[in-house]
Order: structure tokens, then sequence, then C-alpha cells
DNA sequence: AAGTCGGGGTG
DNA sequence: CACCCAGACTT
């Protein structure tokens, strides 16, 4: 871009002109000329982040029900985020999402921060999200980019370099393109353009309004942008996972480690999630200590669950077993079936749930 | 720069 | 089935 004056109807005019007659409702959004709620943004954001919006819907209104303000997250235990969280996936998210209630209560009165390195700073807000916040609730120039976005602008400018190299580039244009007022408004344009116009696949270029400044549309090659780099292959893990229930009809669950994979969430006992298979019997000898030599079990159906990164097999094994015996495991807690929802399970677990709960199962 | 981190919807 | 999504954080 030059440094001259913008014509009349720059891009970002015929953008925000869009958005004036076609803008969606959204449940964190507010009335027009109605600045939002900065607690509201940066809940939203945060749910949205690698999230659909349909998602998302459900949680934000739970969550707001459950803590009104900031401050009310902030004193609130963290497992009881955890829960409310589960299902949602990357809980991370509702790690940092507590942290940074407490940080902005503590560190800033309760009040959000406005400017984009302030926002940066705090857990969980990385630059798209501070840069949303501050220019959706706080109306600051800042370049906001998302899938949305750099799907848009790398169709618009029919850049070649595959992401997620051509990040640099992207924002590049997007800090070019963003209007010093506004400018949340005119993200939040684009990523409504993307969700519903200019979509991967089949985008409907007769309804967009920028389709006479976006050069792929002229050559008529929208779906070859954005070019990404070659994904890797998942491969499978494999493991069993024990229910094991007592006469009186309660369940063993265990807290899995706060960092990595699930971390924080409660899960039922497995062995170890790996490639190689595992026969019934190694299985059982892996929890040896805890079982009687004699103990019959149900098989129950295959659960086959994908995560960003690998394929995962689990096979359920029910067994009656007696609390005694696994007195001394650490992190575990006996509970009904009925009362699962007061627990942090996400969504690989109720699976299990599904699979023990239906159907006859193997004797074995 | 590459890997880790969920789950659901879509084609 | 692969691909995508209002990405952040770690290594």
């Amino acid at each position: 871009m030059t440094n001259q004056k913008q014509p009349q109807h720059s891009f970002s005019d015929q953008v925000l002109s869009w958005y004036d007659i076609h803008a969606r409702t959204l449940p964190w959004r507010s009335k027009p000329g109605v600045r939002p709620t900065p607690y509201h943004v940066w809940l939203s954001e945060i749910m949205l982040q690698q999230t659909t919006v349909a998602t998302v819907g459900p949680y934000f209104e739970k969550f707001l029900q459950a803590w009104p303000t900031v401050g009310h997250m902030a004193a609130a235990p963290l497992d009881d985020i955890l829960t409310a969280w589960a299902g949602l996936g990357y809980y991370a998210r509702a790690r940092n999402l507590h942290k940074c209630a407490i940080s902005v209560q503590r560190d800033f009165a309760g009040i959000f921060p406005q400017t984009r390195d302030e926002l940066l700073s705090l857990p969980g807000i990385g630059p798209y999200t501070a840069a949303a916040i501050s220019s959706i609730a706080f109306d600051q120039p800042e370049a906001v980019v998302d899938g949305n976005i750099e799907r848009i602008l790398a169709r618009i400018y029919r850049i070649t370099e595959p992401l997620p190299g051509a990040k640099k580039t992207i924002t590049k244009r997007a800090e070019e393109l963003t209007p010093s007022t506004r400018a949340g408004d005119y993200a939040q344009a684009l990523m409504d353009i993307g969700a519903t116009i200019c979509t991967p696949r089949n985008p409907k270029c007769e309804a967009c309004p920028i389709s006479g400044s976006c050069a792929a549309n002229e050559k008529l090659d929208m779906e070859t942008f954005p070019v990404k780099a070659p994904k890797k292959i998942k491969p499978t893990r494999r493991a069993f996972i024990l229910w094991l229930e007592t006469d009186d009809g309660s369940v063993l669950l265990r807290r899995r480690d706060e960092k990595g994979l699930l971390g924080g969430m409660m899960e039922f006992p497995s062995t170890s999630w790996q490639a190689e298979e595992v026969t019934t019997e190694e299985a059982l000898a892996r929890f040896s200590d805890h079982l009687s030599a004699d103990a019959s079990f149900l098989e129950k159906d295959m659960v086959r669950h994908t995560f960003t990164h690998f394929h995962l097999h689990l096979r359920p094994l029910q067994l009656p077993v007696s609390k005694e015996m696994f007195a001394d495991m650490p992190n575990i807690i006996w509970v009904k079936p009925e009362n699962f929802s007061n627990y942090a399970l996400p969504t690989l677990m109720t699976k299990v749930v599904k699979s023990v709960q239906q159907g006859q199962g193997n004797l074995l």
C-alpha cells in the first residue's frame, strides 16, 4: 500500500458497509453502537480458539450464568471451571482462563486492560486474541488475523507461500488494510465473511462484498488458497481402559496430571497408550495388585477417538471390585454414574461410559 | 520452525 | 476418510 489518502470507498469501507447490513447476531456481540462488555469478549474469544461458533454458544451462556463477572470466575475453584469446560476440548484454555481471571482481578483491579501489549501478557491470550479484544472491546486499531482472515487475504492477494510461513506476509497485509476506527467491527465482518461466504471449499463469491478486490476470484482458483504445508499422518495408539465398579454401583475415577493431554481432567484408569497391541491378560496383569486372580469381567465395544496428532482405540473392561483393594491408588474417587455430570470428564471418557452402559459385552 | 493440545462439522 | 475451525504454548 502507499501512504496516499485512501479512496472514499476503500476496502475497509466496503467491508464495514456489508457488516452494517449482514452482521450475524451472536450471544457475545452487543447491539450496534453499544460497546460490548470486555469480560464477554474475552470469554468468547478464548472459547472460540479453534472452536466453531455453534459449539461455543451453550458453553458461553453456561459460564456467564455461573460466573457473571471476572471477579466471580477468579474466586472459583479450578475444578469447577474444568467441569464446566468438559467437552469443549483444549483444556489448557480452561486452566489459563482461570489464571487470567485471577491476574485481571489481582493485577488490574478486575478491569481488563485495553492495549494489545498488556493483553498479550495475560495467560491464554496470544497475538490473535490480544488484537481481537483490543479492537472489539476497546475500538483500538489493531490488526486481527485468525484462520478466516488468513484465508480471505491469501485469496485476495493469491499468496503462494504456504502457511504457516506466510503468516508474516499475511499479517503485514492485514495491518495495511485495517481501518483506524471500527477495527473491531471490520475484523468481525471479515470473520463473518470467512465463515459464511469465503469458506474453505465452495466459496460463495457471488455473495461476497469484496470479490471485486479478489485476485483468486478473478482467476477462478479460490480453493487453491491458502496454500498449506503438508501434514503428518496420525499414528494409532491402543490401550485397555478399566470400568471398576463396586457392589454399591460406584465407579473409580482418577484425576490426570495437570500438564499435558487432558490435563487436570478425570479419567478411568487404563494401560499405557501405545502403538503395540496388548493382550487382555497383559492388561489385567498391569493391575494385578488391585484385582483378585479369578476376577470375571466383561469386554465392551471398542471406543475410537481422534486427537490432534494420533488416533486412539480403547477397549473397555468392566470388572467388579472392592474399594479396599484400591486404597493405595492416588488421586482417585468413587462416583456413581448418575453423578458423572458433576465431574470433569472429557468427551473421550463419556464415550467409554456409553460403551459400558450399552449392550451386553463379552463375558470372559 | 515444529510439536503438543480436543472435539465436532463438513465434503 | 481428511480437512477445517475467532490459536496458544512449549521446545
